[in-house]
DNA sequence: GAAACAATGAC
RNA sequence: GUUGUCAUUGUUUC
């Protein structure tokens, strides 16, 4: 049924290019950084993003005038002296869809375009090692991927699936594990400085400033590369070891053969996130199960089909609700497909709509 | 091909 | 009303 194929991991022409440069490339990073090619893509994707403010209040309305008051020169050579020093980052919690509370670390304008531009220099040197089991976060990768993988690893007579919940993830990324990681490829000081001192710049709850000793702020553009490159360890643990499985940011599932087999790998990959990564699994919301009872990103796997958890397909008849009380009959299909184009893999007659 | 806009999904 | 990142899709324009 799926003729979707997915991208492996091997590098474009454009990665190829840079990773064959490397060398030269990776002493001089920290100058590649303040191209103003590649800082002014980095603020292109920033005032895309309209997001809000930092603590310092600059909005990205305002930031253009700011840059061309020679603000930005005067931080600019802070930066080259390694006398920069990013502000803490502001907190905001919003609501996340369980009735949990996502707690977000919104850095400055001037320092959401930094991070940006680290990004874009750190992704051509990392990106193209990752696992191909790893899809979140990454360019060229997405959600439907990871589940139509999932689908095709359970295809291969893996019925039972082992969920694992990392707790806290974001918030608990240790700082010298991280730093180590970043090291085997970055070579220039300057930068890994830098980096460093983004993790280590501190959260401002209602006007109180909190160290942050550990973790990575959800909201700050380099934080998901930076999480896939501390778990990146953890995927090629779980390829040494043979396993099938999927990840998708801190969300992940291994594919075995039976009860007992995920039991074992469950024991067994708690042990090595303690041990090597300094990551807590979440014992309860942590399963070994028949795939029938698994969830990953909202879905869940039935007789080789992908069907939707409980709680996603009550959102979605919302959606359908809404959707069809005006239009009913008129262009259904269409309607169907902008709700969810995921919709042809799905087995509607057990979902019954 | 590029670059704007919007809306959706994941965390 | 407040509210981040990443990815994707669609539309439009040249």
């Amino acid at each position: 049924m799926s003729n979707l194929s997915i991208p492996t991991t091997s590098p474009d022409d454009y990665y190829r290019q840079r990773i064959d440069m490397q060398p030269a490339f990776n002493s001089d990073l920290f100058q590649q950084l303040l191209e103003p090619e590649n800082l002014h893509r980095a603020w292109r994707q920033v005032k895309a993003n309209k997001g809000a403010a930092g603590i310092d209040g600059m909005t990205i309305e305002a930031f253009p005038l700011w840059m061309q008051q020679g603000d930005w020169q005067r931080c600019k050579s802070l930066l080259e002296r390694g006398e920069y020093n990013p502000s803490a980052v502001r907190r905001v919690e919003i609501d996340k869809p369980d009735g949990g509370k996502r707690k977000l670390g919104i850095p400055n304008v001037i320092d959401r375009v930094i991070q940006q531009a680290i990004a874009q220099i750190l992704t051509p040197l990392f990106d193209p090692f990752f696992s191909a089991n790893s899809f979140g976060f990454r360019p060229n990768r997405n959600a439907k991927q990871a589940v139509l993988q999932v689908r095709d690893i359970i295809k291969q007579k893996r019925k039972f699936a082992v969920d694992v919940d990392l707790s806290k993830f974001f918030d608990r990324v240790n700082h010298d594990l991280l730093m180590t990681q970043l090291r085997i490829k970055v070579q220039d000081k300057r930068l890994l400085a830098l980096i460093g001192k983004y993790l280590r710049a501190g959260v401002m709850v209602n006007d109180q400033f909190e160290a942050s000793l550990e973790g990575v702020p959800q909201g700050g553009p380099l934080s998901p590369l930076l999480s896939n490159i501390m778990l990146d360890s953890l995927d090629k643990e779980l390829e040494s070891r043979g396993h099938k499985f999927a990840r998708y940011a801190d969300d992940f599932i291994i594919l075995v053969k039976s009860i007992r087999a995920g039991e074992r790998v469950l024991k067994s990959i708690t042990r090595y996130l303690a041990t090597k990564l300094k990551l807590v699994v979440n014992e309860q919301k942590s399963q070994v199960v028949e795939v029938g009872q698994s969830k990953f990103l909202g879905f869940t796997f039935n007789r080789g089909k992908i069907q939707w958890h409980a709680k996603t397909l009550h959102i979605f008849k919302q959606k359908m609700k809404r959707l069809t009380n005006r239009n009913w009959g008129v262009s259904m299909g269409y309607q169907l497909f902008k709700v969810c184009p995921v919709l042809k893999y799905v087995d509607i007659k057990r979902t019954s709509l």
